[in-house]
RNA sequence: GCCCCCAUCGUCUAGUGGCCUAGGACGCCGCCCUUUCAAGGCGGUAACGCCGGUUCGAAUCCGGUUGGGGGUACCA
């Protein structure tokens, strides 16, 4: 097995999933090696840091460095020399010959830039020099059958595959050679990639007889697409695994979800735990259609992955983004004690675990979040300035234990009075306290938040109500 | 253009000639539960691209067609 991704931008799902798949494969044989390569080999795109984005992003799925199946990261500029030598050693074995035709050249004697190469150089025997690229011979006749274990036989004509470049007139090596040159260096047998390689397979299958040794087995797994059925690309469509582990997506359910793109564990079963995957896990068994990547559905996946945790597992989980960078409340506000009393209210409502935060904040900012259509669907003055100040009095009460069935009690009463059920009641309570029109249970969120911080924000609320009814009613919103 | 791949509900898929009046999941809709919102429960919506064959019988096999997609670089 290997994995052999080339660090040119962020790592995505698409990449994700090749490696998830491989990794498989290589967990259920006690001697299966993941081999992680980094192509590195076109300077001009590389960075370091997709290179440790890489070995992050992996780490996070359970790809980790630490497992003895897992080995590497090699990289792919420190094999040159083998690259060069192996170059070199096919124009000997006249498996390859120089060419020094520039593209302009091979169009205009085409007449038609969408056709190959013509093959011009075969036989002029041309030695190597400056502004000589090396091009592989393709066989004359027949064709050369790729056996896919995901698509069966794939046959490629030769009259169909255009002596294609091995080596830059520089002499570094093309994608096709120096992958085919590692893939032999590290023993490699499996070669699991995504459909995009599959017209190179032909090319590198011809490598690895010219190099005499047994091509690999194949296996391109179908491309991941956006709703509109395009291949994922870095630039329009939202791929970063980091964006998702941002988002507070969790590994196990994007692990999940994943590996179902183009493969299930049948029996309708859907959640489950990657290692009881791995052993059912079969290359035969992947589907060869292209597969939307469909968020909504990774996002149902996590709530159900989320509702699992038992509750110090989710307080722990949602900890960075209550105590990161990201929280809008001052650090010194936050209280953990508060947070895990609500904590398992708020477990079966989040989604993603950054929505952790619009649940909880009112317990941690010194105001209310602002909300103007929430204030505007339930601070009605009519019924709001009233029920505010209806349950402001009842809760006042100093004998009132804060709990938060008496409270509950109190307000129902408050709105009884004025002929309001509890789900109208409660709303403008709601809004003056949490700044929101949804949220958590609203009784046990006032219990945590405690008497006076809710007796100040339903003053402050009454307030601003009273204030608008009696300030510009020009300037007053719908 | 040329080469190659693909084709079941909106989406991910089950299905490998009769078990299919096509199953599951996500989504969507409705109902129940309910202090909001979720979660949960119950129910519903919705698909074999098309045309020919083969066969007693086709979502399943074959041919064609249409439609998608990938590749077509001295990128990876």
């Amino acid at each position: 097995m290997r994995f052999a991704p080339s660090p040119t931008g962020m790592f995505h799902v698409g990449g994700a999933r090749s490696a998830l798949f491989n990794w498989a494969l290589a967990l259920q044989q006690a001697d299966g090696r993941f081999v992680l390569r980094i192509e590195d080999t076109d300077a001009a795109r590389n960075r370091p840091e997709w290179t440790e984005g890489i070995i992050r992003a992996l780490a996070w799925l359970g790809i980790s460095a630490d497992d003895p199946h897992f080995e590497g990261p090699y990289f792919q500029s420190a094999y040159a020399g083998k690259h060069r030598e192996t170059a070199e050693r096919l124009y000997k074995d006249g498996r390859a010959y120089y060419c020094d035709c520039t593209r302009e050249q091979v169009q205009e004697r085409r007449g038609n830039p969408h056709l190959g190469y013509d093959g011009f150089c075969r036989d002029r025997g041309l030695e190597p020099g400056p502004g000589r690229a090396l091009r592989f011979r393709v066989p004359e006749g027949g064709p050369t059958v790729v056996d896919d274990r995901i698509r069966g036989r794939v046959e490629f004509e030769h009259s169909a595959i255009e002596d294609f470049v091995i080596a830059r007139a520089d002499g570094s090596p093309l994608f096709v050679l120096a992958n085919v040159v590692d893939d032999v260096e590290m023993g490699v047998n499996t070669v699991v990639r995504g459909e995009e390689h599959l017209s190179n397979a032909p090319k590198q299958q011809l490598l690895w007889e010219a190099l005499g040794r047994p091509a690999p087995v194949w296996a391109h797994l179908p491309v991941i697409v956006n709703e509109k059925r395009q291949k994922l690309s870095k630039r329009r469509d939202k791929v970063a695994l980091e964006s998702y582990q941002d988002e507070g997506f969790l590994a196990e359910a994007m692990v999940n979800y994943l590996m179902l793109l183009g493969w299930g564990p049948g029996e309708d079963r859907e959640i489950m735990p990657f290692a009881d995957m791995v052993p059912l896990f079969r290359l035969e068994d992947v589907n060869s259609s292209s597969a939307f990547f469909d968020e909504k559905k990774l996002r149902a996946f996590n709530g159900e992955y989320i509702r699992a945790l038992d509750t110090d597992a989710f307080v722990e989980r949602c900890r960075p983004w209550l105590t990161g960078e990201s929280a809008p409340w001052p650090a010194a506000n936050y209280d953990e004690s508060a947070l895990r009393a609500v904590a398992p209210l708020a477990q079966s409502r989040v989604a993603v675990l950054g929505e952790i935060v619009p649940n909880v904040d009112f317990l941690f900012l010194d105001e209310p979040a602002e909300d103007d259509r929430s204030w505007a669907k339930a601070m009605k003055p009519d019924t709001a300035v009233p029920m505010l100040e209806a349950a402001l009095e009842r809760l006042a009460d100093p004998s009132l234990a804060w709990a938060a069935e008496p409270v509950k009690a109190e307000v129902e009463a408050a709105g009884a009075a004025l002929g309001l059920k509890l789900g109208k009641a409660q709303a403008p309570v709601r809004v003056a306290v949490t700044g929101r029109t949804v949220g958590l249970p609203l009784f046990e969120s006032l219990e945590v938040l405690g008497r006076e911080r809710t007796l100040r924000r339903l003053e402050a609320a009454l307030a601003r109500l009273r204030a608008e009814a009696t300030g510009a009613p020009d300037s007053a919103e719908g």
